[in-house]
DNA sequence: CTGATCACG
DNA sequence: ACGTACGTGATCAGA
């Protein structure tokens, strides 16, 4: 690219500031921000393309006053200071701007605008001005052209003096004339008060200029002159601040306004650590000398036509990536080219099957020391079953974005190519690419044995606990369906009864109008809105009779159309239901369970409890269930060091007893003591606040937080931890679980009160419920592998609870090895406890 | 397709 | 003066 004797001059303040509103809150590789760093150099790179100037400057602002604030107190006065997650993109942008060699300027008692005036006018050659500011209009010239970012960053307008009069209506000197009468309330300039923008354009079209109406203000009459004399020195001053200086003490000759270009290594680096994707492949931006990242477009796509040309492709591979696609089967060792065989499908008659063509490399796929990068090992594992095939020795690329993203949406590997920039027919080379680099980013962020012992071994115990299943009482299962249809029929009925009429009780809003409107029952008025929750009635079941009988039928409603019929929609003939479980959902490490959710089955009433039953062991097998008592809580005092809560844990103590001593003075606390205490514990885990806590004791935030303070002044340790905890979070981005798992948390850095809030209260509880994550994630590998040989299986987890079902002879084993490898899983500073329980169904387990 | 509601840890 | 405990998934109504 040949450069031109063209000077660009860029208001660092200004472009970044676009670009940072402009972009969404990008987080780089390390979750700090990067959003107006990309958006500027984006821009650079668009204006070098654009327009290949020679020399280059950026010109910011400094926080010190200039001689604007000194003549006028309120000068900026209305500008809110930078925000913090801008503020720390800084001096990222001026390392950038160093390894790109751009000169740039700031001094102090000058402003950016001042700077750029005085450059445009010291060095007479072709001149850009960019900025979003339309105080720089008055530099325009022939020789100088300002080039405006209206919204965004992407709409660029050339402003030469032409554009600007058609635009604006004013030759460039005239900004300053229109400033000084109409203010700029951006900048907090007044202007003179009684003109805004129309009266300031007429005089101007008259007049010419300020100097030009005050010299025929004989000839203005009424309010109009009489605004203009007693706005005179409003308007002197605001000429003044609006005008640019073009002769300030900046002197910097052109030969410093060369930048380095083509860009460096170093900026190659930049951008990479930076993680801006799309720049590093700009290879036009980059020297010869400098490897651009290459442009993932498509792989280099060849076909095979037979089962045998693909066995021979991966048998010589170490290691593959592999994407099996409902037609094709397609497999790339490097990256760059990729073997696609077509599959026989149902509609399609050419190729082999799916099986056939699996079956060709089946001893590669179960090779342990041949490593298949592949997206989604367990479901990939689901297919290859169905043709007697293992998967061994897998990398999944699914799982380590998730580990280095948790927020990343599961897609496919076709998405996968997508986001980096690839076909979608390039799959299987892009888990290769990907792959490797993912895992040099888990080495990079501390992840590498998190994944390789936590996250990579769990899909084949997943998969195996999906394939296994639960087997559902089906006889129960009608029985109870009958039973509670007619149940919830009859409350129906009743209810209609006392509304005296029918009406539609799903319907939230239908109901919100029968109890309130129509029927008068008083609600607790609390800001306008009023809630038909569960919450709300129990407040007021007192008012009406017909308020327990719709707390009622909610509740028969819940169990009948969720779990029962929900229930019946997906058990098989054989009784057997066959959840999912989800490795890549929750933004904490915690699984998730779906089609159906058995995660979240009725315990907590009795009547809903009694669903449990549904939930049986195979003939001849019994239930072994076994669950971690608190195993957050005991996470905390671990992590937190707590001697006097570890203490109670070593002793063997009910925690929640011991608490209750510390929070009332009481050498034996009662039951509503030890409730209270209980809650407090729970609060602490979620980052409770003496608001939230009130709510659950039913007391004022007052007393919960006399309750918190005592609390903290009683565990002090827990206290700084939970403080270390967000403010670590605040300064990294991110917070992080005893083995390393990050959840990045960009509203600990929001502008809104609330959504901070809300960060720091998940930054309190993200160890706690991620660590205790990861441990029975290590617990479950563990059973797996001893369970190994037995013909017991593991078949559900809770979160903090794991299901056996075992061969009545193997139970006491099993009961024992499950125990056992709960406990052992971690060795923490407290101990850890599970308590196991056996039974015909679930609901026996207890 | 989103919000309200409610089931679980 | 504000709004207020963390993490999920399923169902239903009503746009």
């Amino acid at each position: 690219m040949e450069l031109k004797d063209e000077l660009v001059l860029i208001d660092g303040n200004s472009l970044i500031n676009r670009a940072f509103y402009a972009l969404p809150l990008l987080t780089g590789k390390d979750g700090i921000y990067t959003n107006a760093v990309y958006g500027f150099a984006n821009i650079l790179a668009r204006l070098i393309e654009e327009y290949s100037p020679r020399y280059m400057a950026v010109a910011f602002d400094m926080k010190a006053k200039t001689f604007r604030h000194k003549m006028y107190d309120g000068y900026k006065a209305t500008r809110r200071g930078m925000p913090e997650e801008l503020a720390c993109q800084l001096p990222l942008l001026k390392e950038m701007l160093d390894k790109m060699g751009i000169k740039y300027i700031e001094q102090e008692g000058i402003e950016a605008d001042d700077i750029i005036g005085t450059l445009a006018a010291r060095h007479a050659l072709p001149t850009y001005i960019l900025t979003g500011d339309r105080d720089s209009f008055q530099l325009i010239s022939d020789t100088v052209t300002v080039l405006f970012t209206r919204r965004g960053i992407t709409d660029v307008a050339k402003m030469t003096p032409s554009a600007l009069k058609e635009t604006m209506k004013l030759t460039p000197s005239q900004v300053v004339d229109y400033k000084a009468l109409a203010g700029d309330p951006s900048d907090n300039i007044p202007g003179v008060p009684g003109i805004g923008e129309k009266k300031a354009m007429d005089l101007l079209d008259h007049y010419g200029s300020v100097a030009g109406i005050y010299s025929h203000i004989g000839d203005i009459k009424g309010k109009l002159r009489e605004h203009l004399e007693n706005g005179r020195q409003s308007c002197d001053m605001s000429y003044m601040l609006a005008r640019i200086k073009t002769d300030c003490d900046v002197d910097v000759p052109l030969s410093e306004l060369k930048y380095r270009f083509p860009f460096s290594e170093e900026v190659m680096e930049f951008f990479t650590r930076m993680d801006f994707k799309s720049l590093t492949r700009r290879a036009e931006l980059f020297g010869d000398s400098v490897e651009a990242a290459p442009v993932y477009s498509r792989a280099d796509i060849i076909a095979l036509s037979s089962a045998g040309e693909l066995a021979v492709v991966a048998g010589e591979a170490q290691s593959f990536g592999i994407s099996l696609g409902s037609d094709k089967l397609s497999v790339s060792t490097d990256g760059a080219r990729q073997y696609d065989l077509p599959l026989k499908t149902d509609l399609l008659g050419d190729g082999p099957s799916e099986s056939e063509a699996l079956a060709a490399i089946k001893d590669r796929l179960e090779d342990e020391s041949v490593v298949k990068f592949v997206y989604d090992a367990k479901s990939l594992m689901r297919r290859l079953g169905g043709c007697g095939i293992t998967l061994r020795g897998y990398e999944d690329v699914a799982l380590m974005e998730y580990l280095v993203k948790p927020n990343f949406k599961y897609s496919s590997a076709e998405g996968l190519a997508e986001t980096l920039g690839m076909t979608v027919d390039s799959a299987a080379a892009a888990l290769v690419l990907d792959g490797k680099a993912m895992l040099a980013s888990l080495e990079e962020q501390g992840m590498t044995d998190l994944y390789r012992n936590v996250e990579r071994p769990l899909p084949a115990v997943l998969y195996d606990m999906q394939k296994t299943g639960f087997l559902i009482d089906l006889g129960l299962l009608a029985e109870l369906k009958d039973k509670y249809a007619a149940l919830e029929e009859e409350i129906k009925e009743h209810i209609f009864e006392l509304a005296g009429g029918r009406f539609n009780l799903n319907s939230p809003k239908q109901l919100g109008i029968k109890l309130f409107d129509e029927m008068g029952i008083k609600y607790p008025k609390r800001r306008g809105e009023r809630s038909t929750s569960a919450e709300i009635l129990n407040t007021i079941k007192d008012e009406h009779p017909i308020v327990p009988e719709v707390i009622r039928f909610r509740y028969i409603s819940k169990l009948r159309s969720t779990y029962l019929d929900g229930l019946s929609k997906v058990a098989g003939a054989d009784g057997i239901v066959h959840t999912e479980f989800n490795q890549m959902q929750t933004s904490t490490g915690r699984l998730s369970s779906s089609e159906p959710n058995l995660q979240n089955i009725p315990v907590r009433e009795e009547e809903g409890k009694i669903l449990r039953a549904l939930f049986i062991a195979r003939k001849g097998h019994v239930l072994v269930s076994s669950d971690y008592s608190q195993i957050e809580l005991r996470v905390m005092a671990h992590l937190s060091g707590d001697e006097n809560l570890i203490e109670a844990y070593r002793e063997g103590l009910d925690v929640h007893t011991a608490v209750a001593r510390e929070l009332f003075g009481t050498a034996e606390p009662d039951a509503h003591e030890r409730r209270v205490a209980k809650t407090v514990n729970f609060g602490i885990i979620y980052g409770m606040s003496a608001f939230g806590l009130g709510e659950r004791l039913g007391i004022t935030t007052a007393e919960a937080k006399s309750y918190i303070d005592r609390y903290f002044g009683r565990f002090p340790r827990v206290h700084e931890y939970l403080e270390e905890v967000v403010a670590g979070a605040r300064e990294r981005g991110y917070a992080e679980s005893l083995f390393g798992r990050r959840r990045v948390i960009p509203e600990l850095h929001s502008r809104d009160y609330r959504q901070r809030n809300f960060g720091e209260r998940a930054a309190m509880n993200m160890p706690l419920q991620s660590t205790a994550a990861d441990i029975i994630k290590i617990a479950m590998i563990k059973v797996y592998e001893a369970l190994r040989g037995m013909r017991s299986k593991l078949i559900l987890q809770v979160h903090d609870e794991l299901i056996l079902d075992c061969p009545e002879d193997e139970a006491d084993r099993a009961a024992a090895l499950l125990k056992r490898e709960m406990e052992s899983a971690v060795t923490l500073k407290v101990p850890l406890v599970a308590s196991v329980s056996t039974g015909r169904n679930w609901l026996d387990c207890k």
